[in-house]
DNA sequence: AATATTAATGCGACTTTGTTGCAATAATAA
DNA sequence: TTATTATTGCAACAAAGTCGCATTAATATT
């Protein structure tokens, strides 16, 4: 499948470009320069996140957030690292801070996923 | 508002000490051993988190996950640790690991959340 | 034991988040 | 300019979770 340029495309990855935070898909709609449906908006991100050029953080509200990262550029695989979400003004970023950890044997780890929240420097 | 014992909240608590693992609602709903609504449930979990007796995880599934937490026996505030979530058989439990980082000026951490997920001992 | 108080329950309606099928539209290739 | 097919809008759907309200039942009181 090849990708085509949009409208669509080109104005949620503008925004998420700006931001240096990730953003819920309620955000996005809300901020964004032109009309999409929301449908179309999670098909955006959710593309996006297969060719790795965003990804994806669910927080603790259970709700998923999509950021480009600073860190990863173009890595398929980035170094994990913690997110921080601010409860304020509901936005998540990436720390450069990298997770480290040593499990049990048996475990197999396909992904790790570690979200700080409280305030940030903006909402103090 | 006083507590009441009820056979929905024995019910509840005897499964969830049973498993050493976190359930989410819908596998406490399957396995549990009454009949109970799906709001009696939820409200019965909140109220054990409320009281403390129960913690809560949210996975990347966007689920929550209630569990009967082994390592922190009643304190409020129990060593933030790693949670493991095995995605087979879709149960998270806490690991002993302690989560350490060190975040940047002016941020606040009221929270840290980690989850590491991939497949536990018991089915690989 | 009978009664009063009110916490807990069941039910249904509702909200929010996210996905999917399908026909219509539009970006790119030929 | 035409053909191909990725993308979109729409509506319907699914899953997770919450809430109001009348009813039930656990505890306290008599
Ligand atoms: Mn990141
Ligand atoms: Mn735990
Ligand atoms: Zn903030
Ligand atoms: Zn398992």
């Amino acid at each position: 499948m090849k990708r085509r340029k949009t409208p669509a495309k080109e104005a949620v990855l503008k925004l998420l470009s700006q931001r240096q935070k990730a953003m819920s898909h309620d955000a996005i709609e809300q901020e964004i320069e032109v009309d999409a449906n929301r449908a179309t908006i999670y098909r955006v991100l959710n593309q996006f996140c297969d060719d790795g050029i965003v990804h994806k953080v669910v927080a603790e509200d259970g709700k998923q957030y999509f950021a480009v990262c600073m860190d990863c550029k173009g890595e398929k695989i980035p170094n994990h690292h913690f997110h921080f979400r601010c409860t304020t003004c509901d936005t998540i970023e990436c720390l450069g801070e990298s997770v480290h950890f040593s499990i049990p044997e048996g475990y197999r780890v396909k992904d790790v996923n570690c979200l700080l929240s409280g305030t940030c420097p903006d909402c103090t």
